[in-house]
This record gives C-alpha cells, sequence and structure tokens, in this order.
DNA sequence: GCAGCCATGTCCGAAAACGGCTAGTTTTCA
DNA sequence: TGAAAACTAGCCGTTTTCGGACATGGCTGC
C-alpha cells in the first residue's frame, strides 16, 4: 500500500498557531499546533501511511483562514471539507456549517435540529470529534445556560474565537 | 392551547388612569397603568396566552368602580374577583376584603386575624402581591407606628384612596 | 456484544436571600 | 432630660439559587 500525500501548514494567529493538512484542496484536518499529535494519529488511522509535504502558503485553506482572520468572517464557507465520520457525525458537523459566524447554539438545540431532541450528549460527543476545527465551527455551540462549556483547544480559544465573531456572550 | 379571552378597561381617576383585567365579569387584575405591564405579564404566567379585548365601558366592575370613586364607598363589596394565590396569600387577601371602606389595620393586627401572629413580612409580602389593587383593598393596611409604609402604587396613591374612603390618618 | 465514558439538560430538594414589619435598644441632637 | 431618628435581631412565606442525581445516545475498547 503506497503513503497518502497530505500537505500540511502552519499559521499563526492571535490564539495560538494552528495547523491544518489538506489533500489536495480538501481539508483533512486542523487543530491548534498543541493538539496536533493526536490529530495525526487520527489522520493515520484514516488513510494508512502518510506523505507529509510541508507548504508554507497553503492553497485556498490557507488563504481563507487569513482572510478570516483579518475580519472576512464568511471567508471559510465555501471551502472543502473531507471529514470522514459516521453517518451520526457527518450530520451534526454539516449542522455546524450553517451557524453563521456570531450566532451560537446549545447542545440542546443543536440536537434538536438534527431530529434527535434527546441526544444531546451524543450532540458533544460528535463535537468534540471534530477533525476541522474553526472551519467546522464547533466553537459555536455553548451550553443552554450560556456558559461555554468545552472546547477541545481549551476554552479560552473556545472565547477568542467566539469574540472575534462578534458573538454575544451571556 | 387556545388563549384566554380577556375583556380589560381603562379608567380615569384622580389618582391617575387605572387598568383592570376580567374575564367574564370575574376581575382578575387590577392596577394603576403605570403598574400595568407587570401584572399583564403575570396574567400570560396564570393564563398562558391571552387574547385581549378592549371594552370601554367595563361591565359590573367598571360600573362599581365609577360609583366608587363618586363617593358610594361599598360599591366594591359585592364584585367577584379571581386571584390565583397559594392558600396564605388567598388568606390574606380574603381577610383584607373585611376591612370596612376607612378604617385600616396594621400588618400585625393583619398577621394576627388570620391567626399568624408572628407572619408580619409574610402577610407583607402576600400584601404586595395582590393582583387586584382597590376591590382587594391592601391599601387600608398601614404600618403599626400610623406610617404609611409602602404601596405598590406608590405611597401617593395610598394616601389619596385612604382619604377618599374617609380614614383618619394619625 | 457490552460496559463505560462524556464539551449536556432537566428535575427536585435544601438552603439562602428577600421583603410594603415590629419591638426593643442605642444614638443623636436640642 | 427627652423625643425622635438610626440600628438590630427576630419574624415567615415566597423566590431564587445551587448542587447532586439521573436520563440520555452514540462511540470506543475490550
Amino acid at each position: 500500500m503506497k503513503p497518502t500525500p497530505l500537505f500540511f501548514t502552519e499559521l499563526d494567529t492571535p490564539a495560538g498557531a494552528i495547523v491544518f493538512a489538506r489533500r489536495g484542496e480538501r481539508l483533512v484536518a486542523l487543530s491548534f499546533k498543541d493538539h496536533w499529535p493526536r490529530l495525526r494519529k487520527e489522520l493515520e488511522r484514516r488513510f494508512g501511511a502518510l506523505e507529509l509535504t510541508r507548504d508554507a502558503n497553503g492553497g485556498q485553506a490557507g488563504r481563507a483562514l487569513r482572510l478570516y482572520l483579518g475580519g472576512d468572517l464568511g471567508a471559510l464557507n465555501a471551502l472543502e471539507v473531507d471529514t470522514d465520520g459516521t453517518p451520526f457525525q457527518e450530520k451534526v458537523w454539516s449542522r455546524l456549517r450553517r451557524i453563521p459566524a456570531g450566532a451560537t447554539l446549545s447542545y440542546a438545540q443543536l440536537a434538536r435540529a438534527i431530529g434527535k431532541p434527546s441526544a444531546v450528549r451524543a450532540v458533544a460527543g460528535a463535537n468534540a470529534r471534530n477533525p476541522v476545527s474553526v472551519v467546522v465551527p464547533c466553537h459555536r455551540v455553548i451550553a443552554s445556560d450560556g456558559k461555554l462549556s468545552g472546547y477541545g483547544g481549551g476554552v479560552p480559544r473556545k472565547r477568542w474565537l467566539l469574540a472575534h465573531e462578534g458573538a454575544i456572550l451571556a
């Protein structure tokens, strides 16, 4: 089995460095740098052997991310991602992408939105396993009482992202 | 859940405009106009959705109130009210209606009268939440030392009502 | 299969805070 | 000195708040 070729790029942000990987132009992974090892192992599970090539620019994804960081909050919308989740996870993740920047949903609302009102914790679980942070905006999901509850990259980052998007936080 | 139909009426008095609502002929709310929003919210809590119909005349309640304002102080006695309080509150409110116009009681006396001599502050609390001002005459309860202390509609109104009823104020 | 883990939400009971007070001090002025 | 104002500690039903126990559904690892 020959290795799968991937480009990976590092990018500085006010919230810390992020790393992302793409296969061609499709984003397959994105996380803050300190969590990269975990994500990389996940990639190996998905693709088997990897052939990682460093890429300073980052293609469309790099461009879109820089725009987003510069204040063009909608710049990530058109980006194509290649997540590879269970049917349930895919449903959650694709619904996530329809939350506009600046808006938030509670885990319960999200559960209702995908037609499984009581699968609240399951939704949280899917959220936690989002392989493409920021672009799939799992940070826009908060607890029903308005608290930020958890975030893979750490709650401070979640707060920073939401503030950057101009969300109103109770 | 279909909305509950209520009639509401506005009425001018020398102490300011009052508003009251009735379900059929039973009074469910009455307050001075500036405090109406709070009372309306309370009605929604009680009845759920409301279907409010404006009514210039005001039915029996309107007639009785106009008589009362004209000097027939006993005109309110026969009016039926539909408060919806806790057992304790109902006890307080029904005792209130037996205070004749022109008379006053202290919070302490009222507490004794319902058999709970030490529940003085609780009586004050029930008093404060009277949903049908004037008709349930919470304005006839004053402090033990003769001061008017408090009133939902403002102490000046309390004073006016008591004066109108010919009460002797220390 | 199946047991156990969770980036939650809801419910329920206990505890504390809150008044449209009052009776008893203590303080404050004249 | 004495009257009046300023405090205080009880008072008790209601409201608010807080914490723990549970239901929950998909995922992971044995």
